[in-house]
DNA sequence: TTTATTTATGACAATTCTTGTCACTATTAT
DNA sequence: ATAATAGTGACAAGAATTGTCATAAATAAA
């Protein structure tokens, strides 16, 4: 094996033991420990953070940061990746942002100057844009964390109506979705799932009451939702879709799955959906104006009525 | 300089200047002819696709998928991308999507075990959701291929009333919102900039009339707004927000820029519209129910009032 | 056709790099 | 004290790299 392969493997076999002696890597590579200890000089000298400690139990470790081996991309791959890196710019409060920016900085120092100018050209030429709200949400890290470690919070939340409470939580994950982030999560004050809006945490932490945690690892934000709706009252929606009306309700995330469509484009819902989400269907309804037709139940019609003689009231 | 240091340089040169003789790299590497000729096979053997060529002219060239000098990421950048990039996958038909994903195969191929495990754990706990409507956008590499090369294209579109024209177009690039792909363009036809639904799109190429492209070079996503609403009669729009009202336009991108936003949470909404936007803005007002109070102008309120009382009659 | 240019390959010796061995130092846990 | 561990320097054997030279083959241009 020659000497660059043989520090190529032996880089990976680093970071895949983080920690080993220097006899132990010469039995496993076939070389002599002198042999090992100048190709990990050189390796620290390409930027590996190695750190030693001599003495019985000690050894050689690899610091956090460690390094993956070096990949080669084609140039249409690193453009893929820039471009898909660079759309995220408008998600504020990114769990990931520095780590990102640092990754896309070696990338763009990397390329020759003729890639990076078509990476300039495209820049300003597709762009992928997602609502910008001005809440922040600075505690997009810990919810991660705790989701991937199935560890408890404790967080001060504000409700909907301006309540604060304090509750312990489980996180399931985070998204991002119409401009806010969002934390399904187990809540063990009303044992049960629970969606939080991350912009109206006011403070979280590691709870040490000791709490168990659940053990979530079966559910994430694929199935998180199923077990959310569970338990609540569900009536079934109707309603007929013109044209305009079916295309509105396929911007809507939640709503394509209950959407149904003919061939002339024109279509229905049909769905069952929480009955305290009255008011939310009621307002949804009214903002699609003629392009809807309710069809049922009674109490949402009414409810509908209700508001519109509400606002022509307020406008008169 | 050691030969594996002088391979790394050697791949780099051949990557910027595309074609060189071995006489050429041989004085600028100070080395032999011999020399570079055993390195070129071995950049060859790498799996550089070089290609050479004997005789007066001839030479090494690099086709056309170069590939670019490896990149030694750390375990969070490398987590970082490959998030970015999965993030992306709720958008249909991107135009770098066959890339993207070969990238982020050989991404996850070169990395150890207990990242990917990190990755697997992470996929499923953090998502961007974005809309995504069953309209499909299959043009949209050519609509950006010309927009970067300032070309002309001839379409088959479909306006909002259903009607199909064919008009000469040069675009400025493409984005996504709301589901929907859109491409702001310089249209012959009307001699103006105007704003497509690339779903609506029947069919497109380069055009062959011998249109003389404008210079766009200076126009991009980031300006390109401003030239279309140019030649538009402005009305302004003043509206009263309750709490919950400021939130909800803040969701609305286009709205962001004009929304006042009061200490208590309230806001206001003073911004300069085209006449022709009534109706949607109108649905919109109508839409936040409640939470908003038109004050102007007149014609606005007006609209609102109509459509109230045509829903009211429809429900009754 | 001839000539100049260019890639391509093989052989060999000079040079340089790599590696193993050995001797030795230093630190630290037991 | 002892054993385990990293770390350094010197040196020689061996391996790899490099340059030189000879030679072949293709091809564009004169």
């Amino acid at each position: 094996m020659s000497k660059s392969q043989r520090l190529l493997k032996l880089l990976m076999t680093v970071n895949r033991k983080r920690k080993f002696t220097v006899k132990e890597l010469a039995r496993e590579f076939g070389v002599s420990p002198r042999t090992i200890l100048r190709d990990l000089q050189e390796l620290s000298e390409w930027g590996v953070p190695l750190y030693s400690e001599v003495g019985p139990h000690g050894g050689y470790r690899v610091l956090n940061d460690r390094m993956l081996p070096p990949i080669a991309f084609t140039e249409e791959e690193a453009i893929a990746i820039f471009f898909a890196s660079n759309a995220l710019r408008h998600y504020s409060s990114l769990p990931f942002e520095a780590k990102l920016s640092s990754a896309l900085t070696k990338f763009y120092a990397a390329m020759p100057g003729d890639v990076r100018d078509r990476i300039d050209q495209m820049k300003n030429r597709v762009d992928l844009v997602a609502p910008t709200r001005q809440a922040a949400s600075p505690h997009l890290s810990i919810l991660l964390d705790a989701a991937v470690h199935q560890k408890v919070l404790l967080m001060d939340y504000e409700s909907r109506s301006g309540r604060r409470t304090r509750r312990e939580i489980q996180p399931v994950g985070i998204y991002a979705s119409g401009g806010l982030w969002y934390c399904p999560a187990y809540c063990f004050r009303q044992k049960a799932f629970r969606i939080f809006r991350c912009d109206r945490i006011h403070g979280i932490q590691e709870s040490d009451s000791g709490t168990r945690p659940v053990d979530l690892r079966e559910v994430h934000l694929g199935n998180v939702k199923s077990l959310i709706h569970q338990d609540q009252e569900c009536v079934r929606i109707c309603a007929e879709l013109t044209r305009e009306g079916v295309q509105r309700c396929e911007a809507e995330p939640w709503l394509a799955p209950q959407l149904h469509i003919r061939e002339d484009g024109t279509g229905w819902l049909d769905a069952p959906f929480p009955k305290t989400d009255f008011p939310f269907f009621a307002r949804f309804f009214i903002g699609l104006g003629k392009e809807a037709t309710v069809k049922g139940p009674p109490e949402l019609v009414t409810c509908i009525k209700r508001m519109l003689a509400e606002l022509l009231d307020k406008y008169s």
